[in-house]
DNA sequence: TTCTGTTTAGGTAGGG
DNA sequence: CCCTACCTAAACAGAA
């Protein structure tokens, strides 16, 4: 009679999401930034569980590369041939997990009560309650394509001052800072998304592709083909340029008034401008 | 052809 | 029980 399987140390699963071995092997890199093969290459070295059922176990990870927000593209520099980009790791995920457990994230900011985008416009405004940007798309895993977090406040930014910012590639930071809004660290440097950033020396857009964050991609290139400073463009007088004043009922027409009540209640918004998230934001 | 990247869909499990 | 995070499979497109 066969004895049972006998199970060693390396064929156990090791307690690690995909997530968080990815982002292992990105962090553990010299550049902070691998490409694909790299990233398999860390895992297979490390755990020896990985070593089958490659094929599985790498479509998931690459799913969890394009899914997920806190991974972000880099393209290769011509100079640098080779398949695939680089991915590295969102500014703004350095914190993802707690608690010592790698197996979940930690928690996303949520406002009891609320769902859908009522809820992702309270997480925005919970998370600047605290200081810093909502974490990534505020959605679960069951969006419609091309609809990735509407509501994340540079979006939002984006929606009302893209007159202004069409200018050329503005420091997502200065239009923060401009604006009233709390800028982490993460954001300096930022260059706004979809906009392009423009060469001082030539005068075009050097790139359209930018990550999430609009995180300029020759600033995350390395070595740095050349230097590539923020463009000091000085943010124009925008007379025509009200406070944003994006009511939580302007973004969520469906909003019901008790909701609206309790979101407001949620991120504690202050007595002058009340139900304007640029108040929320900027008086939290 | 193979690899890389995106997207959709269905399922499981943990936590409140 | 519901929501969220995560896992897996699969189809497909585009690049190397």
């Amino acid at each position: 009679m066969p004895r049972p399987g006998k199970s060693s140390y390396s064929d156990q699963k090791p307690p690690y999401s995909y997530i968080s071995l990815t982002a292992m092997a990105i962090q553990h890199s010299a550049e902070k930034m691998l490409p694909l093969s790299d990233i398999y290459k860390f895992i297979m070295e490390r755990f020896p569980y990985y070593r089958e059922h490659t094929q599985r176990w790498q479509n998931s990870l690459r799913h969890n590369l394009s899914f997920n927000d806190c991974f972000i593209k880099i393209p290769r520099r011509p100079d640098q041939p080779g398949k695939g980009s680089f991915w590295a790791l969102h500014p703004d995920c350095g914190d993802m997990f707690e608690n010592g457990s790698f197996l979940r994230r930690r928690k996303r900011f949520k406002v009891p009560g609320l769902a859908g985008p009522e809820a992702a416009v309270a997480a925005a405004a919970a998370a600047a309650a605290v200081g810093r940007l909502p974490q990534f798309s505020p959605y679960g895993g069951s969006q419609p394509s091309g609809f990735k977090h509407p509501f994340a406040i540079e979006n939002i930014i984006g929606r009302d001052y893209k007159g202004v910012l069409q200018a050329g590639g503005l420091p997502l930071a200065s239009v923060m800072h401009h604006l009233g809004y709390p800028v982490p660290s993460g954001v300096v440097g930022s260059v706004w998304p979809h906009v392009g950033v423009m060469d001082p020396v030539a005068g075009v857009p050097v790139s359209p592709d930018y990550g999430p964050f609009g995180v300029p991609v020759k600033a995350l290139c390395h070595p740095p083909a050349q230097t590539m400073p923020a463009v000091p463009v000085p943010i124009k007088p925008a007379p025509a340029m009200p406070a944003l004043t994006v009511t939580a009922s302007q973004l969520c027409p469906a909003a019901s008034p008790a909701s609206a009540a309790l979101l407001e209640q949620a991120v504690g918004t202050a007595p002058e401008g009340k139900g304007s998230l640029h108040s929320v934001l900027v008086h939290s």
